[in-house]
This record gives structure tokens, C-alpha cells and sequence, in this order.
DNA sequence: CTATGGATCAACT
DNA sequence: GTTGATCCATAGA
């Protein structure tokens, strides 16, 4: 039998409220303070000005408190894995910010892989952003309802999907944000359920499609910073993509990326994670 | 496990 | 312009 047939509305719905900001009312200060921030690395970690402008990589070293667009040119599996550890920053309108440490990535590799959206090198309104400058943003909407963001690699049409973070600073506004689609009565969602997933991560930090085709580089509502500690080869866990098993020979290429051990990520590979040799 | 929900795009008229 | 099939997921039971 085929699908059931749908009305065709042309915008999503909250668009223009989402547009303004925030939706929710947020509780100012609750919680604030009282996470643990990760720690800076280096004495260089001193507060810039928002638009500190980057004219020189040589008199620049502490501009390298947000990662510029030097670190998105890379090839699109490498900057799937550099992406590991990095912290993801959300400034909402009101000034506040959540953080979250990114621990799951996957790689999207373009035009030759069946399970991009730019396969086949096609360049569609939807997937341009996948064709931009690297650090672009690519946001997109998936089954009506939820958002996953990717961000532009080096490579026609390559892109990284952002698939989890380990939330670090502002939990209770994730949670807040969360809980928008979510019944009154549900349980309160652990720490480490807040971003554990594409479109979870999408909803904690109010990150919509107005942010597709934005510059994850240059932007001040969304940037990463470099995360607290390093992560080696050793704790990077390769396995495969999740969803796209339309994808032909493409399904069990190891293409998908994770902190090992860490709690947060969405679907954890125990077969891959038993190191051989 | 199932229900949900709407944009997207190829393939048509 | 319209149609049909699909889609990188989540929530709740």
C-alpha cells in the first residue's frame, strides 16, 4: 500500500516566532556557575571582543579561543575526527550560552557516496550549503519535525553530521528546550540524554534552519571553541553511519566517529570498540 | 515496537 | 503545477 496522502503546506510552522528567538521563557542564573567549565588550555584563553577581527595568523595566537576557518579546511573524514572534543558554544539573543563538548561525528563524503545528500554531485536550494566554503553550516529539516546540523568540509559537497555533544555549561536551558516537544508528565531527562543525538543536540541548543548556509567560523550566536583535552587516535571509535541503509555498498563504510566510552554518544558499537592487534 | 510529521525532489502532466 | 516515495529521528508505550 502507498503512503498516506498529505496536505502540502509550503512553511514550517513557528518559523517566523522561532526567527525572534528563544520561545521559552528561560530562568535566568539557575544552574549557571555551577557546572564545571572545561579547562582552558594554555594561558592564551583570554576573553576577546565578540568581532575580534583575525588579520594575522602570526600576531593571532589568541584569537584560537574560536576555532576560524583555517580548521574546517580539511578533508571531510579528518575534520570528522578533529571535530571530537571540540566544544560547541550557543548564544542565545538574551546573552546567555549553553556548551557542550562534541563526542559523535560522522562523514559525509559527497558526491560518490549513496548516502549523502549530495550524491551524485547534485546541487539542490536544499544542500547548497554542502557545497560552500568550508565551516558553513548545513541544516536541514528530517521526517517534518527535527533539525541535524552539518558543517562544510573541504571537498565538493563533503560535510561532517554533528551527532552528539556531552553537555558542559547551561544544562538547564538545554533541558528547558528539550522538554518543548516533550509531555508535562515525562521523566526529566538525564544529563547525558540532553544531546545524545542529531536532532536532540538541534533542539538543546535552538539551532534551526535559519543557521543553514551561516558561517560556523565567523558567527556569534553559534562557534566552537578548542575542547579541553586532546583526543587521541586511540579513543576514537570507527564505526558505522546510522540511518542510511538505502545506501548500497556505502551502509558499512566506517564513516561514523565517537569518543570511546563516553556516555553521550547515541549508538555505541561494542564489536567496534574491541580493539584487535 | 509504532506513530509522528512536513520538506524535498524526481517524474510526471 | 501535481504526485508519490523518501528521508542522516524522536517520543512514548
Amino acid at each position: 500500500m502507498g503512503p498516506k496522502k498529505r496536505k502540502v503546506v509550503t512553511a514550517w510552522p513557528g518559523a517566523r516566532e522561532r526567527r525572534s528567538g528563544l520561545s521559552v521563557q528561560l530562568q535566568p542564573g539557575v544552574g549557571q556557575g555551577a557546572e564545571l567549565e572545561p579547562e582552558p588550555r594554555g594561558h592564551l584563553q583570554q576573553q576577546l571582543p565578540e568581532e575580534a577581527p583575525v588579520t594575522s595568523v602570526y600576531f593571532n595566537k589568541v584569537a584560537h579561543r574560536r576555532l576560524s576557518s583555517g580548521f574546517f579546511n580539511r578533508p571531510c573524514v579528518t575534520l570528522a575526527k578533529e571535530f571530537l572534543g571540540q566544544v560547541m558554544v550557543r548564544k542565545f539573543p538574551d546573552g546567555s550560552e549553553v556548551k557542550g563538548r562534541i563526542v559523535e561525528t560522522e562523514a559525509y563524503l559527497g558526491g560518490e557516496d549513496q548516502a549523502s545528500h549530495s550524491r551524485g554531485g547534485k546541487q539542490t536550494p536544499r544542500n547548497t550549503a554542502m557545497f560552500m566554503t568550508p565551516g558553513t553550516m548545513y541544516v536541514y529539516q528530517i521526517y517534518g519535525v527535527y533539525f541535524c546540523l552539518n558543517v562544510s568540509s573541504q571537498g565538493d559537497g563533503a560535510a561532517v553530521l554533528v551527532r552528539s555533544l556531552e553537555p558542559l555549561h547551561g544544562l538547564d536551558t538545554m533541558r528547558q528546550l528539550r522538554s518543548k516537544r516533550r509531555r508535562e508528565a515525562g521523566k526529566p531527562l538525564k544529563d547525558h540524554e540532553l544531546c545524545n543525538g542529531p536532532s536532540k543536540l538541534c533542539q538543546a541548543l535552538d539551532i534551526t534552519k535559519i543557521f543553514d548556509r551561516g558561517d560556523l567560523a565567523t558567527g556569534n550566536e553559534i562557534w566552537l571553541e578548542p575542547g579541553p583535552e586532546e583526543i587521541s587516535g586511540a579513543d576514537i571509535v570507527s564505526t558505522s553511519r546510522i540511518g542510511i541503509g538505502y545506501a548500497g555498498e556505502w551502509v558499512n563504510k566506517p564513516l561514523r566517529f565517537y569518543i570511546k566510552g563516553n556516555k553521550c554518544v547515541s549508538v555505541v558499537d561494542r564489536d567496534a570498540e574491541k580493539v584487535k592487534d
